[in-house]
DNA sequence: ATACTATGAACGAACGATCGTTCACTCTAG
DNA sequence: CTAGAGTGAACGATCGTTCGTTCATAGTAT
């Protein structure tokens, strides 16, 4: 075979690997209750291993949080859009809560809030993805404060970030109450309360 | 000493030395980062004995969930008048925007909700808390419909979990980003928020 | 082509620490 | 005398990490 470009991509495969059932262990117990031996384990690899692809448990969560990241772009892309700020703000609004209402998601995040709250590295990986999020729904925020199809806000950022409130404690709500019929009722009076709350 | 009444209240005050220790253990390092043994050492007794009050450390936080319903009560009775029910929302938004902004508050509702994700015994006390919370804020929503002062809410019920989400995440955000300034003007904002969310 | 060496992924036993819990015991108040 | 609060050693399990080893492969000198 060709090129040692083989032989990192089967190394990425392999990280990927261990990261892919070190969340689904996350998940299914959360981080403190998952042992390296769990992670080893599902990824099919050995205990010793592991540590040779990342240097400790912590890295692994670490990664996953990094990877994340990933994730936000879309919703990035989304809000960039400033040519119809109501619009953009009520597809935002739908498409977030989508990902937001997606169990796994609010595992994840619970997990990684729980984490931030007592590790400062996991708390700086999780503020950048909030910061970029919030950042780009201020500046929708801004633009339709502009062109007079929001009210005037006294502090956008603060706005932004209670709009991204609301986005992320709906997942959790929903997961909690365990009633599935509740979902889509639930949005449609997210979108309701938060169009209140920004109309002019 | 006179009667067993005297024993009793000695013993009940052994478990909240206990539960108090236990209680600042957890906001320090977290739950699953705690042992028993930090909680008896803490709480200046021995680590059998901590078997002797709690059956064991599970039981602990559970006893701690339990507790936190005591601090609900006050705000239970600022949400039960509803003469004027924009001022007195405006009132329990203040009142719990202060509690919530208390990093201690906010460690602890961090700690029980993820454990809440993977416990359902935990999950149901904390559930218990929420649940009277929002039917309060439910019912003051639906005096305020009824006499005029506030919108026609579609689903007061999907109004007051989202206020009550509002509030809790408030805490977070400011113990995230942990700059001092930011609480007022967080408040204010919150207020001002809420304030055009539900007005006619 | 063939032998030798170097590399590093893969492995699982083993380490020391710590976990939650139990137990046999002492001490003390009623 | 007795009930039970209080003690700390000890238990078995599990924790995250380290270690010595094997082995397949890549490179190189012959």
């Amino acid at each position: 075979m060709n090129a040692p470009e083989d032989k990192t991509a089967a190394l990425q495969k392999r990280k990927m690997r261990i990261v892919d059932a070190a969340l689904t262990c996350f998940l299914e117990n959360g981080y403190h209750q998952t042992g390296v031996r769990d992670i080893a384990r599902k990824a099919g690899i050995s205990l010793g291993n592991l540590y040779n692809h990342f240097p400790g448990k912590e890295a692994v969560l670490a990664e996953i949080a990094a990877l994340d990241r990933q994730e936000t772009q879309p919703f990035l892309d989304l809000l960039a859009d400033h040519s119809q700020p109501e619009k953009t703000l009520k597809r935002f609004v739908s498409a977030y809560a989508d990902y937001s209402a997606q169990p796994e998601n609010v595992v994840l995040t619970t997990e990684l809030v729980g984490e931030s709250v007592h590790n400062p590295e996991i708390a700086a990986l999780f503020s950048e993805n909030w910061t970029s999020l919030v950042d780009a729904l201020k500046n929708l925020l801004k633009a339709g404060m502009a062109d007079g199809c929001f009210r005037a806000f006294s502090d956008p950022d603060e706005t932004a970030e209670m709009i991204m409130d609301l986005l992320e404690s709906l997942g959790l709500r929903l997961l909690l109450a365990d009633g599935e019929k509740k979902k889509s009722a639930a949005i449609d009076a997210l979108q309701d309360f938060i169009g209140h709350a920004t109309r002019k």
